[in-house]
DNA sequence: CAGTTCAGATTACAGATGTAGTCATAACGC
DNA sequence: GCGTTATGACTACATCTGTAATCTGAACTG
């Protein structure tokens, strides 16, 4: 029986510190708490049972999933990060820009947030879409 | 005497919500607070005080300034909307995708977030850069 | 001058978030 | 079998956010 508020995996909005665990387990899964914590707490410092409690989070968010191996769990993502990013991405696009992707595109570019490699890429994709 | 916090203006986050309300002042300024919301109703529906909130905490954070008008205030924002927009879309780009612009183009793009005219847009930016 | 009204200030409060301590219980060493 | 330890569950708590009611004081009206 599912938790049946949402329905799909990620409908709850994952948060900042949530998102960290996430990356964790998108990076390498299925991983241990205590191994999540190992790799998390190289960048932000957190403490064995903040993570946890962010695990439990996202387990709760449907997020995460967990299998017991003896003891105890081993989490493994059932939000996809693509799907995640992707719908973070259009949120961003949507709220600023109001959908529309060029005005964010003209910001990066002007911010010179866009290397030469990644305006490489884009060329290359503009040129495979032409198809 | 400057708040002395952070300093600049819009070192602070701003919320969705508080989003909404500099919308109405980027759009147009400066209005008094019976002005921004009613905009700002249309589209959230938020009564009054609500709006009156928001405004409080942008002014304590730096992003709105006040103007006295005889009894009643003028807000006018002083974080500017391409400081912030900026700010944010480079913010998700360095999350989401270690600083790199071309992932995020390239999940545009599949999800079919791009529109005829944004890829047009796009190639004009493109050769714009290139001179 | 007193009553009404409008605007900002103060207070409220539930839910989310960041961050962490404590509890209970099951396994493992001796 | 019993103490130690590891692990998940429960509890905690300050802050931020969304949303709003109430208070207070100044201005306008009659």
């Amino acid at each position: 029986m599912n938790t049946a508020k949402g329905s799909e995996a990620g409908s709850e909005r994952i948060s900042e510190a949530e998102y960290a665990v996430m990356e964790a387990l998108w990076h390498r899964s299925p991983q241990t708490a205590a191994e999540v914590c190992d790799t998390v707490r190289e960048d932000r410092g957190w403490s064995m049972p903040t993570v946890k409690t962010l695990l439990s989070r996202l387990v709760a968010k449907g997020a995460l999933e967990t299998r017991p191996d003896g003891r105890r769990f081993l989490y493994s993502p059932l939000l996809e990060r693509d799907i995640y990013v992707g719908g973070e991405s259009r949120r961003l696009v949507q709220r600023l820009f109001g959908g529309r992707a060029a005005p964010l595109f003209a910001h990066l570019a002007e911010n010179e947030a866009l290397t030469q490699d990644d305006i490489a890429e884009i060329e290359r994709l503009l040129r495979e879409m032409k198809k």
